[in-house]
DNA sequence: ATAATCAATTGGAATAATTCCAATTCTCAC
DNA sequence: GTGAGAATTGGAATTATTCCAATTGATTAT
């Protein structure tokens, strides 16, 4: 496997936090982007491991805490399941399917994201909107069933 | 201090999920009501133990369980921070304040519940729905200033 | 270039949150 | 009242995350 550094984009959102770029943040990057799922801090630990072998856990929390610092990955968090890592920036929503455990990505129009800002009172600032559900998928029904 | 027991609602939650009423349960389920904000495991064992000096965590977290299970009330939890559980059965998003800490309940207009529900693909049933907002809240501004 | 400085990483220990398990106790149905 | 299944208990185990002290790495001033 080879990483398509986007180094560029990464750089400049992490000096932009006044944070540096090193080898570690550059792969734990690249691997969520690679493979646009949901991983856990684990799952991502996994991943850099044939990489970057000597990588310890604590640095990769070290990177993912920087790399949401600077705006680049989002937590998505479950009732009791480890936090999820998630480098989709589009605004959207997360489906937690319970039968797979896998995690979704939703569409949202952007007049309901508008709406769901607007809803906040007088006073409350939101830093962040989180819309997530849980449940289950059935597959659509086929055609000429 | 003196619980108003609501053991009617309970025992009737419960049995329909084919649980038993008991007192830790009774109990857990009071200190929760009585007090109406968002107690984490802990918290709530804290609160029981003058009523049941002998009651366990685990018994906690187990009741917990089933007043969740038999839908009293619903599990809430916000980016590594534990789980926290909230009494308020009315549709609602929350709210938890980045200086204080504390999880406030929001009304949310149900046209736009509707909507969050209408917005999912086809296929996806959603068991549950989690609208969260983080952020912080300054005091309106008072009249005169 | 070099030293000083500050940032980042490392490994391991520590903490926090939750779950598991085997032994008891309780409750309900018979 | 007895027996079966449910619930509780205490403690150990597991999982997720954080902390810390020592080292390594990079940047700045000289």
């Amino acid at each position: 496997m080879i990483l398509e550094p986007q180094t560029a984009k990464l750089t400049r959102h992490l000096s932009d936090s006044g944070l540096r770029t090193t080898p570690q943040r550059e792969v734990v990057y690249q691997v969520i982007l690679d493979k646009r799922d949901h991983p856990t801090a684990e799952e991502v630990f996994e991943r850099v491991k044939p990489f970057l072998p000597g990588i310890s856990l604590a640095t990769v929390y070290n990177c993912l805490d920087a790399l949401v610092q600077c705006g680049l990955i989002k937590q998505v968090n479950f009732v009791r399941e480890p936090t999820r890592y998630c480098p989709n920036l589009h605004e959207h929503a997360h489906f937690h399917d319970d039968s797979t455990g896998e995690i979704h990505d939703l569409e949202i129009p952007s007049d309901l994201m508008v709406r769901l800002r607007e809803v906040l009172p007088a006073g409350f600032a939101a830093v962040n909107i989180d819309l997530s559900y849980r449940g289950t998928i059935k597959p659509p029904p086929s055609f000429g069933a």
